[in-house]
DNA sequence: TACTAATTCTAATGCGAGTTAGAATCTAAC
DNA sequence: GTTAGATTCTAACTCGCATTAGAATTAGTA
């Protein structure tokens, strides 16, 4: 009757269905979309029956949201971890260099996860919509401040907008989900042409 | 009795309509996505009931497979027409900035269309995408072309995967029908903003 | 006005979806 | 081995969807 011993036991097994549902079900929602994707195939994933899913959780729309709140904290997380490699005083280019490979990275060996942001993207209920918009607006605010920071420091001529240079950079970063293919070239050498065709395109 | 006469005027009447809903369909479809996009509601914005589309269009299939023909059709065209405008012997930093042109007007200017090809890409019925497929190969060769050209002249430097850079530059063009608002900046900068980051990005 | 073809509507069918309640099974502690 | 709780299954229910056949309506022609 320990309160302890009755949390943190059970919780594991609980936990790592749980998991496992979550996967299953940005494999499907990326690769089908959201409403394409029924509760009774990514239970089958699962190898559980479409009614067990509501143990776990409350409704179809609940799962969506837990897997774009990952989603979003994947990419983050990865940015944040090439930053805090750096220098407490990086310049523009140290900093560019670092975010395109958070995100590229993120992107690419999460593939799941991240497309499913990125291909339902509008086609979703509004409340789940909504959910999802925080999150990303916070991860937005970071990318101003790098743009901020190249506009200071001289790298991004005047003439730019750097608003759209953020979006175009996102742009054909985010797109590489589309096509990108892991037999193909490394992250690696993607991330020194995005960087070196940005920096060289900015100056 | 008159055969010919049989043939002109009642079609007229007919491809109205089926403009009309091509255009509804474009619209929800971009929006909302082949799968949530109910055959009721594309009826009723073209103001009819469901059942009477079948008058129209064999299946929901074949209606989004217009609207992805379509679409298509509205890229391909209007660079056609930029390109059409330089000389016979244009050089690659024409040649680029003309695409880039036809591309984001087509995109921007028929928000519907396009944004339906790139929203749903992926999560159709395959027998749909094998049918777009091959319009948007046809497509994306004009733009390899275009690369090599620039390889040819120099003006991409050797350490860049031309592959690559199309990818980066129809990504970044692509995604603009996720952000673009109308009210905001004109087309005509976002033109020369896209031209001049990717030109000085790649010599 | 009457006739004919074109166009739309009505009503029904069948299917698969998300969801739910309660029964069945599994797990672990005593 | 028994018991209690956690987890999954079964079987239903409701709903909206795409699709269809035939009736109803419209519009043009003679």
């Amino acid at each position: 009757m320990n309160a302890k011993v009755n949390k943190t036991k059970p919780n594991l097994k609980k936990d790592k269905t749980r998991e496992v549902l979550l996967d299953k079900a940005a494999q499907m929602f990326s690769r089908q979309g959201y409403k394409s994707t029924s509760l009774k195939e990514i239970a089958a994933a699962a190898g559980m029956k479409a009614g067990s899913l509501y143990y776990h959780f409350a409704s179809k729309e609940a799962l969506m949201v837990e897997v774009l709140d990952r989603s979003i904290q994947f990419i983050s997380d990865r940015v944040a971890e090439e930053i805090k490699k750096l220098d407490d005083e990086y310049s523009f280019e140290a900093g560019l260099k670092a975010f395109i490979r958070g995100h590229l990275t993120a992107i690419l060996t999460h593939p799941d996860y991240t497309t499913t942001t990125i291909r339902n993207n509008g086609q979703l209920p509004t409340s789940v919509q909504a959910s999802a918009h925080a999150k990303r607006e916070h991860y937005e605010q970071q990318w101003r401040r790098l743009m901020k920071q190249g506009r200071e420091q001289g790298v991004i001529r005047a003439d730019l907008d750097e608003h759209l240079l953020r979006l175009m950079v996102l742009g054909s970063l985010n797109w590489s989900s589309v096509w990108y293919k892991p037999c193909g070239k490394s992250i690696d050498s993607l991330v020194e042409q995005y960087t070196s065709v940005f920096l060289n395109g900015c100056r």
